[in-house]
DNA sequence: TGAAAAACCACACGTTCATGCGATAGCGCC
DNA sequence: GGCGCTATCGCATGAACGTGTGGTTTTTCA
């Protein structure tokens, strides 16, 4: 990481504005490059900033657009940059949906200059600083099993032995409740072609069961 | 919130335990009630401890039960108490373990002492401290849209004829993969009786075999 | 309190599954 | 060419499953 980092800021409140830039813009390891008041201005003054923003730091409660719908918009414009959101609402919704936005960060305005140069320092280091009880929030929609234990991908990557795609073909006949004898149907072999497929993928999965097959597939999918 | 906080400790390595204990005892905020090597050390002793803790540090890789599996079983005898995870490993896989089972927090075992304490106040406070990265983790998972929107539901609720409670319990051990004899053997009847409530499920659900019931639960899942 | 619902149990029969032992054929690759 | 891997197919056996029929006991609740 080099410094000094490229910051971009958007604040509507001029007080607040002000007092992030003189004393964030001061710090030897920031640079900004741009500081605005609406999402509107920042992707309008993009073009004619001092570089591409590295760090954004957005408030979120601002007149047209808010800090989260302009999320999206500027990502697409800086896929580099992160977004990190600062703002007076401390309700799980807003986090929640600041988050799944793409923000990399959320915290509180309360927070203190020093402390906020150091959040945004760890942002830059590959961190997602939050206000603590900000942080509750989201530990506690993993409390509530509201997130998948891991991600819900191909069962192949997860594997030692990857399945072949024959195998994945029963596999998903399996899946779709079918028995052996209208596996075998669909995909026009023998019913002991299919036996001798299954047999394959129970020692990959470490399974012996089609019960356990689904059951294993079920607890990926949820966890 | 009162001074001091009752404060335990779980951790294997005794030079850590030490240097932990040695700090954070000496501290105004804190009140050591007890320090021990494991989880089972912790439930064993908890009985004569100096008082029951609010706030629990515990080390992931312990011998025997490792912290994760510890979270559930201390907070069945603690409801109140917060665990805050300690740990050198920093994968996502643990960390949403950790935090599935009950963790309100998760730090890296290389933070320094005094932020740890931060870190404890943090928890007492409602907060829920993460390393930098640990909390990155997090952040992705919710950008990864893996946070459910809403959550999925029972079955019984899409259905005229609602499961009785007996037959969600045999539901749930086909979803685990159980076989007929094992199903029988989890609630003490006979696997006559378990064929039984399979056949009304069949019924209600309009299934014939185990594979097109966990089709439909996967399906009902995933939309 | 009395009937309905749920839970419990038993036996029997045919089907499907799990898994052992094979075998043949095509393919890529060193 | 020979080696390994995949796909295909066959057969046999025991276990697990699905479903029919018939019960009894316990719980629920109108």
């Amino acid at each position: 990481m080099q410094f000094p980092l490229a910051l971009a800021i958007i604040e509507d409140q001029a007080a607040i504005r002000e007092t992030l830039h003189d004393y964030l813009c001061a710090q030897p390891e920031f640079r900004c490059v741009l500081i605005v008041d609406s999402v509107e201005a920042f992707l309008q003054e993009l073009p004619t900033a001092a570089g591409p923003p590295q760090l954004i730091l957005s408030d979120i409660g601002l007149p047209g657009l808010t800090g989260i719908e302009g999320i999206p918009l500027i990502q697409e414009l800086l896929p580099e940059a992160q977004v990190l959101m600062l703002s007076v609402y401390a309700d799980a919704e807003r986090v929640f949906e600041a988050l799944r936005a793409g923000a990399v960060g959320y915290l509180l305005k309360h927070t203190p200059l020093a402390q906020l140069k150091e959040h945004l320092l760890q942002v830059a280091a590959g961190g997602s600083p939050m206000s603590p009880g900000v942080a509750r929030f989201v530990v506690q929609a993993f409390q509530q099993q509201l997130v998948a234990p891991i991600a819900a991908l191909p069962l192949e990557h997860l594997l030692a032995e990857p399945l072949t795609a024959r195998e994945l073909e029963v596999v998903r006949g399996i899946e779709d409740g079918l028995s052996y004898k209208l596996i075998a149907e669909r995909h026009f072999v023998s019913i002991d072609t299919v036996r001798s497929h299954i047999r394959n993928v129970y020692r990959k999965l470490q399974v012996n069961s089609k019960a356990e097959l689904l059951a294993q597939t079920l607890k990926r999918q949820r966890g």
